[in-house]
DNA sequence: TTTTATCCTGCCCTTTTGTTCAGTATTTTT
DNA sequence: AAAAATACTGAACAAAAGGGCAGGATAAAA
């Protein structure tokens, strides 16, 4: 039990081809037909053999359940994130009227274990930070924030993006573009952080 | 037969669910034990409203063989980009030891029909347009570009970003950073376009 | 109201499919 | 050389799984 032999690697790539093309695995016999194995024991044989060296794994008495381990990349690296417009006067962000598309992010660009959102940037309020009219803001949902961060602040069901500098007893939200003065926030605007920026997406 | 009932779309998510969780589809027993429909004909039913709603593949007789087709566009959105690093001196950019990695990208951002890659920035030269050191440039392939264009150059096995202004018998490359001088390339330099720029991914 | 579709139960049948047992020949390890 | 793993055949078995028939109760559409 060391290497995997030809034929089993044989073996294996056909059912990974057959997962590819069907969408569901292969059964012993389609797999022993394919490879003129006549007895389904001699598939067996490989099959048990691929599962000691840990390439795929079965489930006892149940049909097509091969399941291939080492080969995961294929889709596990996108994941797809809410795309969101305007946002409706008193529904939460990610409502449903809310969304507007969803777009595909690589999940290494994303942090794990948060809730995650897009926005797409009006303006030129940051373009000191590299953040240009039209991009699409990747922002990770949390109630509160650090000073200076790059927050996403619903301002009377508008969402912008603007650096957070809150004091005492109000908050001023500071563009990165010279040409815009902070936006002061007191006691009672209707002001809340929808998250922090995590990602910028730009379609040239 | 119109449109999908609230039971016929929770089965398909069931269905959907337990692929994802399971990699293979679920049988009908496994579906009715599910819902609590102790007949097999009860999910059978729903499952050729499914089908004749399009919403569903069936292959007759075969055990697991559900197949999902309206949900493909989890996969369908997603499209991998070879991640460039270091060029290789003589090897053509997506030759195998020039892939870093492999990176999910959303469909619509990228150009249809041609050679795409990213390309990790280094450096500030471009943070006049929005470009930051350490930011993914997606990068469309071509052999030539528009005067002005943002491009990828190949200088001495580095891949570059930088504005192209072509002349006579010269080439400037010019940096949107104002501390940045030109860089000039004459004839017989080693010199040439990867591609232009497509867009601009960062994780902040 | 009549028809059609949905969503079931219950029972039975047939096919599909994984598993097991008893061997055999060959190759690889130890 | 002996032991272990590979790579099968062949037959038989039992469980898993899909399909069919005969309804029934509701809900929705015509």
């Amino acid at each position: 039990m060391k290497k995997v032999t030809a034929r089993q690697h044989a073996i294996y790539n056909y059912i990974k081809e057959f997962i590819l093309l069907n969408k569901f695995p292969p059964t012993v016999r389609e797999i022993g037909e394919k490879f003129g194995i006549k007895s389904t024991n001699g598939v067996r044989d490989a099959l048990i053999s691929l599962e000691k060296k840990g390439l795929i794994k079965k489930f006892s008495r149940q049909a097509r359940s091969i399941e291939l381990l080492q080969s995961a990349p294929s889709i596990a690296t996108a994941a797809h994130v809410p795309l969101i417009g305007r946002i409706a006067a008193g529904t939460p962000i990610l409502a449903e009227e809310n969304v507007e598309d969803t777009l595909a992010v690589d999940k290494a660009l994303l942090p794990r274990s948060s809730q995650i959102f897009a926005l797409r940037v009006q303006g030129d309020s940051m373009t000191g930070d590299g953040i240009l009219n039209g991009d699409l803001a990747i922002i990770r949902m949390q109630k509160n924030a650090e000073r200076g961060q790059i927050i996403a602040a619903i301002i009377d069901g508008d969402a912008t993006l603007k650096h957070y500098y809150p004091s005492e007893n109000r908050i001023e939200l500071r563009a990165s573009n010279g040409a815009y003065s902070p936006i002061i926030i007191d006691e009672g605007d209707s002001f809340s952080i929808a998250g922090i920026l995590a990602g910028v997406i730009r379609k040239c």
